[in-house]
DNA sequence: ATGTATGCAAACCATTTGCAACTCT
DNA sequence: AGAGTTGCAAATGGTTTGCATACAT
């Protein structure tokens, strides 16, 4: 189960600064971990789960918590920093706001792939006529298989 | 927390019987357990999860453990009969396969309501271009805020 | 008869929370 | 100094599993 390969994710909008900066604007405290969190997010690059974001954390701040790591991805969240999607059977998948909306998860590999987003564009649009319902991008992944898991492994 | 009115779901494809049929076919036994929750299933019609299954199968089997409806659903998942759905924080949601496909679920109120099928299936033709990823409609669901949530309720 | 399914309790995983110790500002 | 944060451990919610008993075939 690999997830590198993040094949068009890119999260341009944000920074170190940049999330530091809306942090304080809403009153928020500036520590070692948030920061932690924030550059393994920022470098990592593609949506990842808590646990592997704990782990990348602790390269900046080997003692953060995993307890922390959820507490921060609920402030950043709430700042509109970060975004979380649930994929499937596993954990959440926390990727920055401003990424790609939609991605898909492989349910061989856990693979994640971005969905192109005119596509996701239509979709919302059919459900907004069809029942006025507002679908919101980002707070869901698709399932299925990858083409890699397709071809291999029968 | 409303989970009524599913506007547009209609399970025609199994029966009890039917259900019980392809049970047999792949070696399975059926138990008094294993109809209660398929007739749950069949009278609700809708997605629900595991937890409000149980009590609607209790009304013809009022010994039924938790942990008997999910491996019922587990099994009847693996016969082709069930489906399951991702639905956002809360548990998934079970409905039978055959139904719609995919599903939306409103953040505020938990309602569940269909996707046009179409729509879906110019999503799932966008995927297998962009990338060559097959995805599975039916493993998860859409999240957002329903009509009647969107207009009342501040 | 015999292997499959059930009930129950305990285990599990992802996530949250209580609380005392700590640290940004 | 003092409120906001952290670490740890224990609680939570959804789902799975081990095991002895009960049941469908």
């Amino acid at each position: 189960m690999r997830r590198e390969e993040h094949t068009g994710f890119d999260a341009r909008t944000w920074t170190a600064d940049s999330a530091a900066d809306a942090l304080r604007a809403h009153g928020c405290r500036v520590t070692k971990p948030r920061v932690a969190v924030l550059r393994a997010l920022l470098e990592h690059g593609a949506p990842i789960d808590a646990v592997g974001l704990t782990t990348l954390a602790q390269r900046y701040e080997p003692s953060i918590h995993e307890a922390t790591v959820y507490r921060t991805l609920n402030v950043l969240s709430e700042v509109g920093i970060t975004t979380h999607v649930h994929a499937g059977h596993g954990p959440a998948l926390v990727g920055l706001q401003g990424a790609d909306d939609v991605v898909a998860v492989c349910q061989d590999c856990g693979s994640i792939e971005p969905v192109p987003p005119d596509a996701v564009g239509r979709l919302v649009g059919a459900m907004q006529r069809s029942s006025g319902f507002a679908v919101e991008p980002g707070h869901f992944a698709l399932e299925g298989v990858c083409a890699e898991c397709l071809g291999g492994e029968s």
